[in-house]
DNA sequence: CGCTAATATGTTAGCGACTAACGTCTACGG
DNA sequence: CCGTAGACGTTAGTCGCTAACATATTAGCG
């Protein structure tokens, strides 16, 4: 057990830094926080903080749910629609992110939400874990198909996470996230093209 | 008419710009084009060119089609179903653009999604668009129902767009949107919750 | 025509995110 | 106890972007 030690030590760093991150961001903002100001906070060099986080952004945005959800998708019946297996697997994998880290997901969703940097690369994000469930549902063809209903779901619960910051945390997330998945079921049919 | 001089100057030289910068980044990429060397090409200097793009990514994202979208959604009759009016509007007017700018268009598009750091910032152009198509449907509350609906239409319009440059052109681009928003009208009704 | 004010542009200096090259220390394995 | 590998720091540099100030060109007016 000789690595032990050190993996453990890497982990202390890369949690000082975050936590150390996001109590300045929250302080005096995201922008006016520097690379140097949190290295030194966590008391390494700004050297140290890129190799933990390939950019300032990340130390806000990244985090592991995504393979959870992937899990939580890939665990429904094939035999329903791909927007009822997503929506039900979003609200059980979030569930339970929400139930332990509740403050913490509020805290950094606002953060990413309100700075426009950090928006932007949200949505660069997105563009990733919808690629994620595209894969989880596995339909094959058509993929135009299965490409929207991905999208379109992801649509529906980034909406329901503004929501729940723009309520500052008093609504309940998986209340929100059954209104916004239920307005998808409320298009309008087909008619003769 | 003294200042007409002046403003065909100043749009020329944006042009310029606007040129040279696609030219140098579709011939040796976004990454590697420096703003000095676009600037140089335009026979300004990098200041000059900051003063008619506020970022880099500007230069490649910036367009007026959204007024134009925006138009194209109120002229439709309010008794629609939001997600048909946001439908018939943009297959519309981007028809119109489709028509005149085809080309640029396509090269525009491809840059923007084959580009991390564009992609990141066309997701968060997206999100001023959304507010403009909910600003758009004129509905009144409930709020997050609008904008489930805005979002959802900007998804599979959006997913329209990189089928069409996926296929490198070769599908036209109102079909694509067609079957994209089909797809919408496919959503599973609601059960009792 | 000549003066002044506005406007477009250039110059320079600097900040901050991020990278690469290289040097140092320290724990671990033989 | 020594050699090595991996973590960390130092330094110097690039690039996007901004601000302060200087300069030139033009506009409007007496």
């Amino acid at each position: 057990m000789a690595g032990d030690w050190r993996e453990r030590k890497k982990a202390a760093t890369r949690q000082r830094l975050q936590e150390q991150a996001l109590r300045l961001f929250v302080e005096r903002g995201y922008e006016a926080t520097t690379v140097e100001q949190i290295a030194a906070a966590a008391g390494v060099s700004h050297m140290t903080f890129f190799r933990y986080f390939p950019t300032k952004e990340d130390v806000v945005l990244s985090d592991s749910y995504d393979p959870l959800l992937v899990a939580a998708i890939r665990a429904r019946p094939r035999s329903e629609h791909p927007v009822v297996r997503i929506h039900a697997a979003v609200r059980e994998g979030l569930a339970a992110i929400y139930a332990a880290d509740r403050e913490a997901l509020l805290v950094r969703v606002r953060l990413a939400l309100s700075t426009p940097a950090l928006r932007a690369r949200l949505w660069e994000n997105q563009f990733a874990t919808r690629e994620l469930f595209e894969g989880a549902l596995e339909e094959g063809e058509p993929r135009l198909r299965t490409r929207v209903l991905a999208s379109v779901c992801l649509a529906a619960l980034t909406t329901a996470l503004e929501a729940w910051v723009a309520a500052d945390g008093a609504a309940e997330l998986p209340d929100l996230i059954d209104e916004a998945f239920g307005v998808l079921a409320e298009a309008p049919r087909r008619r003769r093209s």
